[in-house]
DNA sequence: TCAAAAGTGTTATAGGTACACCCATGC
DNA sequence: GCATGGGTGTACCTATAACACTTTTGA
């Protein structure tokens, strides 16, 4: 059962949900690995491992994701850690036989550049998937690991749910953009279309998000239309007001139910207070 | 360092923030203990344990936290886990002197009744402290135990922001409340006084969140006054406009400073990618 | 009858939405 | 010139804020 009653064993894993823009397709992907390894062998996952002893949660999810997949994410942040008894319960003595639970907390990650990917050899294919809002089933692959599904869909529905209180879409830009890049972010996550002069005036009136550079950023090739205005984050702030949704009442329900599953798994067990 | 390099030892704990109103002082009580054991001797920490092999960090949470304060929060949510290296690391086998680090994750707790508190063996003493959100080191215990200031100082951030885009308040309210009392929550939690008028419209217009009882709950005291419609919480909704706070600005630059704290913690290290 | 709590109404201002229009550039 | 992406202006409507006012009760 554990080191002692009193110290029970249980192990402490990393998950990274690694999302990126594809521009060409204008839609949101996740990063996904196909195992060659037991447990879960062939089944699709997401990166992930164990944290070591000497590192945080937050070292360990940059030091894994590094290791399986050769890039380096432009912004990493805790989402929730998933406990589920069944999720992942495995031998980790074979002498004794003694085996233990794995406690797994899973991370937002957003990438922004376009690197090639390299396979380590726990795995045997690693590749972008695109995630759509609605039948999201026909594009992924069947067969996830553990709760990897789960964990793929809490977290992206907490992502496009974020964006209309918080400035993360300049995280998925690189460090110089513009207005209307911001605009396209908030476009492919939402799968809505946006009023430019109106979204423009919402930006302009967000305090601290984003400033103004003078100098256009180098690699930029010129093409037709007005050059743009070019701006860089100043700083991840929450808004003041929000920037609204069309279909937001759909995302805000899935976060409702989210909300419901992860306060209904602690009703289950009654216990009798002390007198 | 652990059961084999694969499978390092680490420990899984929770720690629970449970917050409460004190009616009569108008203001937000967090529970703390005053440990009577080593580690931490002496000093005070929020309630917390070790998660068994056979309950999620959920179950966990309620089952620690009952039995160390006999009482049961009316509503039990994961907010994050710390995992500093320093931040816990003990003996855990005497004979071996082997060591472990304890991660734990912390859950926001309320608690909406008024029994009686109950010590376990292992605390010396246990009480609600007022946390107010300006000098809140005038009010509660100098010597706190782990890294429980930094986890409270977080948990009560993240709920006086959490007020102005979800329905949270009114899980601080029994199962039939008035208008006038999610107001209260409001007032109390931000320190701010809101215009009852354009509080009631505001709350009106948020959909399916409350919903008006036309039957007076029993146990009311009559009083002065006009008596107020009931209501109960039909669902945990997030709102699709904010319920903004006149002192928002300070709470949000509060919620971007901690973002700023969690991502710089992953910047320390530099790894070279793999080529 | 008056104080207290709940609840309504009114007005000025700010913000949001829709849409027409202007600007600078490459082809 | 004209298509293209960037950017401004305006009219209309809704939301918010401030505050006066009415309703219903207990003492």
């Amino acid at each position: 059962m554990g080191v002692s009653e009193r110290f029970p064993v249980s192990l402490n894993a990393v998950n990274i949900v690694c999302f990126k823009i594809d521009w060409e397709e204008r839609a949101l992907n996740v990063l996904l690995l196909k195992r060659s390894i037991s447990p879960q062998k062939n089944k699709w996952s997401l990166p992930g491992g164990f944290v070591q002893g000497h590192e945080t949660l937050e070292e360990a999810a940059r030091r894994i994701f590094v290791d399986e997949t050769g890039i380096s994410p432009a912004y990493l942040s805790q989402f929730r850690s998933y406990s589920n008894i069944k999720r992942d319960n495995r031998v980790i003595n074979q002498r004794s036989g003694q085996k233990a639970r794995v406690v797994t907390t899973a991370f937002t990650a957003i990438y922004t550049s376009d690197e090639e990917l390299q396979l380590d050899n726990e795995s045997q294919d690693i590749r972008w998937f695109k995630i759509p809002r609605r039948y999201l089933s026909r594009y992924i692959p069947e067969d996830f690991a553990f709760d990897h599904y789960e964990i793929l869909v809490d977290t992206s529905n907490r992502l496009r749910a974020t964006l209309e209180y918080s400035g993360l879409a300049t995280r998925f830009l690189p460090e110089f953009f513009t207005l209307g890049q911001i605009q396209d972010i908030y476009e492919i996550l939402w799968e809505v279309e946006l009023d430019p002069a109106n979204f423009r005036e919402k930006l302009t009136n967000v305090d601290g998000w984003i400033r103004e550079v003078k100098k256009v950023p180098e690699n930029v090739k010129s093409r037709r239309g007005k050059p743009p205005t070019w701006y860089k984050e100043e700083s991840l702030t929450n808004f003041e007001r929000m920037i609204s949704n069309p279909e937001g009442e759909k995302i805000r329900e899935k976060e409702v139910e989210y909300q419901r599953n992860i306060e209904s798994s602690t009703e289950e067990i009654k216990i009798l207070k002390k007198k």
